[in-house]
DNA sequence: AATTATTTTTAGACTAATCTAAAAATAATT
DNA sequence: AATTATTTTTAGATTAGTCTAAAAATAATT
């Protein structure tokens, strides 16, 4: 059985290991959870062996299938959670997150499964990011890009075609993050630019901007 | 902000404190929670500089007012949760303590809050368990046992006094809820059994059993 | 390639929660 | 009241998770 402090070593190295695709560094779990390298390496080592991961000193670690599937066990308790706190007790999306830090520790496999039931076997938490289903699969969700989106449709920004450092700048400028509810308004036919509702703002975007912003479907 | 554990010990005193009416003894707490005497003289001491109780060596302690508002927290969202587990995700009566004793040391006064409306202000939890409301306040229904009804009288089984597994699976194999009517048919003189009618069906329970089941007065 | 900078590990220490074993205080029983 | 039994506390250790400071390894830059 893991501690709540080795469930979060394991959630986030399986999250940085997602992104950067390679080892995960002492340093960058340090930063994520705001701790010192010598108490990660320490970690490391415990994780190591528990048989969680393999790790090589000044090498960094990678997850082996048992961590990555108590990684995604734990991601998948958050993700439920956070769609509980949204759907059922109205919640905001934005204020869900350190409440689910706590509830994805809860230890019940019954519990977690009649919850996703309960929602309705959601495939995305309220930030358009995957559920992984009981056995740490994701359903790869189909997105569709904003110019194809229906009218009056509303939906989550769940990805970027074009990651580029002036595309995401202007996106953050105009406060659209992944994870933004998205209505859309109105298509100009002589431009393509696209009228959105965004934060209950009412914002105008070239067809560039919406060529790149992709929506769940 | 207080530990898991040491919101148990505060809980457990409650608990204690309310049945004998006493000073709690550190033997007693022990027991309650399968420690020894000795972990328990420390964290009283702890405890106790943390002003939430009054503690004097060999006396045993008992809670402050503040002690108490973290006890009764404790316990409204342990009843609260055991209340969702067993309307919403359909468990059984029997299966939820251990996975609200996890529950209970989420910390967020919103989500409890949000809960308790969502679940639409419950007074009782699934074992007929009173609620306190959001001030720590519950409103005292009046119960009377089994063994104290008058012959031919029907009542509404509202509470269990003990409510372990054992004593709880017994009732589900008998049909016998919280909400059953009851009606009492005669009492034994013998051995002090009870003959009641559940469901339009007589049976036989022994006066131990009796004397845990409570029914509205 | 040598030097400098950065990253990672080691060593030693601290707090929270626990234990065992022994001592001290209180309660019960001759 | 003296003795015995029980309860409670103290003293000293242990484990998990954390820290600081210094040493060692690796990476970057002259």
């Amino acid at each position: 059985m893991l501690t709540k402090t080795e469930e979060n070593y394991i959630k986030e190295i399986f999250t940085i290991e997602t992104i950067t695709k390679k080892d995960v560094s002492t340093n960058s779990i340090a930063k994520k959870l705001d701790t010192k390298p010598s108490t990660v390496t320490d970690m490391l080592k415990k994780l190591a062996t528990k048989k969680l991961l393999s790790y090589q000193k000044y090498k960094g670690v990678k997850l082996n299938n048992k961590g990555k599937t108590i990684a995604l066990s734990v991601i998948r308790k958050h993700r439920l959670w956070e769609t509980f706190l949204v759907k059922k007790l109205n919640f905001s999306w934005d204020e869900v997150h350190e409440i689910a830090e706590q509830l994805e520790h809860i230890k019940s496999d019954k519990l977690t499964n009649r919850l996703d039931q309960f929602l309705g076997f959601p495939t995305v938490d309220p930030h358009g990011d995957p559920i992984p289903n009981a056995n740490g699969e994701f359903t790869k969700t189909k997105t569709i890009c904003l110019t194809k989106l229906t009218i009056n449709t509303e939906s989550i920004f769940v990805e970027v075609k074009n990651a580029s450092d002036k595309f995401l700048k202007y996106l953050s400028k105009n406060n659209i993050a992944i994870g933004s509810k998205i209505k859309i308004l109105y298509i100009e036919e002589f431009d393509n630019s696209v009228d959105i509702l965004v934060n209950n703002k009412q914002i105008n975007v070239s067809e560039s901007v919406a060529k790149n912003i992709y929506l769940n479907n």
